[in-house]
DNA sequence: CTTCATTTATGACTATAGTCAGTTTATCTA
DNA sequence: TAGATAAACTGACTATAGTCATAAATGAAG
């Protein structure tokens, strides 16, 4: 009973769309299925069109056209609107960005897949910043889910990358791929930050990040 | 005339005690001295005894004895007063981190210093948490000042540590030594994230840090 | 069809960060 | 000292995220 849940969880988390031999989903769960769809939905449009801290809670409940106390129900607060609205999103481009196979320089690789993930979040970088805040300092539990979900994407996706190169004799690392991994996404994401928080331009955050990764695999830059 | 500052710049930035050689301080720079610390001093005292969340910025006001207003004419919100409480002494806690010489090796060194810092974020991991949030993530250009002046403090010591020991023959990097500063510092706030965030224990937190820190300076950990 | 229990929906309401038009206080000048 | 100007102060006010007691909808059982 701890840490009450509000509409189980959010429709079992965004779930799947008729799962063949499951239940024959009654007109209550496609009544919140659609619900959600449309609240989601909703926020997307909001966020994209007119930024996170100029869109309210109301606006996006007017918009999905259901009350105010409803839309709570569905998540438990606006930062969580916007985890829901990029979340799939966000770990789709990390997918992505790892599945292209290369017999590049493991530098390379890797700064081919931090640009991959970037070119996303550059799409809009206000969005991006609160991204980057919320998702990496989530406040309640149940958003612990999300972000490690798209971080073990993210690190084993790495870690595989680091293992293949070092397998086919293209670097030589003692030390556990997992590790060298979140020393990698560390580096990018504090690169990032530095870049959208307007503390470094494009080209400074692309040469620093370079140089960063280089000394974590210890290649020369 | 961008982004309006109050009282100039509150107050010079915590202005200096009466430096000598310069303006006589008149009544009004007094009282504005004065009614910044109590502003300061109340802060500090409520979120140490309540916590961030829950105090709220009627009480600060009314325990430094003035009105709503005022406040905001020395802090543009709530979290410029959280950062106000707090930097200086981050700041000295970093200074002092860096200011014990030692031969040890470089990989213990780091560890030290960053167990220093730990301690005093340690001593209140909600606070820690919103610091690490609202320190990186300053969304007023005010703050960046603030920020820039403790990394500055980080990267430099860090940069130090490391050409320091790989002049004495502890270490051998050819990279630019403030990448690499800024390779283990992002290590460090992203392992300290994962452990404040609960995603780490600290235990877990601490055997990871030596294991990036290692990797980053080509050390075995 | 008619209870009845359970789930879902609602909008008036609360709490609080931050604003602003109007007031007070300090300083300067004559 | 009086008057004028500028700086600093104020609390009633606004805006909005999130709550909660109540109402409506749904489905199960008889």
């Amino acid at each position: 009973m701890a840490g009450r849940r509000n509409l189980e969880t959010a429709v079992a988390e965004t779930a799947s769309v008729t799962e063949p031999g499951k239940a024959p989903l009654g007109r209550r769960e496609r009544n919140k299925q659609e619900k959600l769809e449309r609240i989601v939905g909703a926020a997307r449009r909001l966020f994209h069109d007119r930024g996170f801290a100029e869109t309210t809670t109301q606006q996006i409940a007017e918009e999905a056209d259901i009350g105010t106390g409803t839309l709570f129900l569905y998540a438990r607060s606006k930062e969580d609107l916007l985890v829901m609205v990029f979340r799939d999103e966000m770990i789709e481009t990390a997918r992505a960005a790892f599945s292209k196979p290369s017999k590049a320089a493991l530098l390379d690789q890797l700064v081919d897949v931090f640009t991959s993930m970037l070119d996303y979040h550059a799409r809009d970088a206000e969005l991006a910043r609160i991204l980057l805040k919320e998702v990496m300092f989530p406040d309640a539990a149940s958003k612990q889910a999300d972000i490690t979900e798209l971080l073990e994407v993210i690190h084993s996706g790495l870690a595989d990358m680091v293992t293949q190169a070092c397998a086919a004799g293209r670097c030589d690392l003692k030390a556990n791929p997992r590790r060298v991994a979140e020393n990698l996404f560390a580096n990018y994401y504090m690169d990032l930050l530095g870049w959208l928080g307007g503390r470094t331009s494009r080209a400074q955050f692309l040469s620093h990040l370079r140089q960063h990764l280089a000394i974590t695999i210890g290649s020369p830059a």
